[in-house]
DNA sequence: TTGACAGGCAACCTTTTGGTTGCATATTGA
DNA sequence: TCAATATGCAACCAAAAGGTTGCCTGTCAA
């Protein structure tokens, strides 16, 4: 689960995810000039590098075709982490809360 | 947003959440021997950066008490990372991941 | 068969990150 | 008042992250 954090924690690898979410099946080549279209230009080793990440958070596969290597998401390790770690924080007791907001109105 | 992802990249972050989440307003102290007790053994200062870090995103609230310093879990950016983000990767089609699976099949 | 195209590999560089040590400050309780 | 306690601040360090350039390999199409 520490992959799929850290491979979360960069605004262009979240940026590739949403590209793969919009379109499927992209090429090294389609999700580099993806990018670039939205400001966030890049080197085509750079984008590599960081689909390499991702795939090693299991959060994109690939298929090789030919010369050309098809990207695909794969939510599924994000659903996993709502399930097994967001859930603990979304039951947590508002009291907690109400404690701090009580003793910063005394103060 | 960008905060929050990259504070929670962290595993000792990470853990610190959970340790206010099971319990509320503990001091620096406290969190650090708490840490201590799970394997992540690291300085006072340490530490209190990962907090710092923690606060900057929002994730973690204080008060000071004293020449104590209590820190209290704020939940509501995890919340909205789930339903601001997570969310657009639930809906997700299944399609592609068809796609990708036919696509294995055939080879 | 050969040039153009898609991608991989490796070396290198800079900045950020995670951590430490050492010292300073402020509160508390005897 | 004064020593112990709780934390803050700053300098420093090693390792990891993010990115670039240069070159190599494999595939397609004319």
């Amino acid at each position: 689960m520490d992959l799929v954090f850290r491979a979360l924690a960069d605004e262009s690898r979240r940026a590739l995810l949403d590209s793969l979410s919009a379109k499927s099946a992209q090429t090294l080549g389609e999700l580099c000039s993806g990018l670039s279209q939205e400001g966030v230009a890049m080197t085509r080793q750079a984008v590599s590098k960081h689909l390499a990440i991702l795939e090693e958070a299991n959060l994109v596969a690939t298929v090789k075709r030919g010369r050309e290597k098809l990207h695909y998401l794969n939510p599924v390790p994000i659903a996993e982490i709502a399930n097994r770690w967001i859930r603990k924080f979304e039951r947590t007791r508002v009291d907690a809360l109400v404690d701090l907001k009580k003793r910063l109105e005394s103060e």
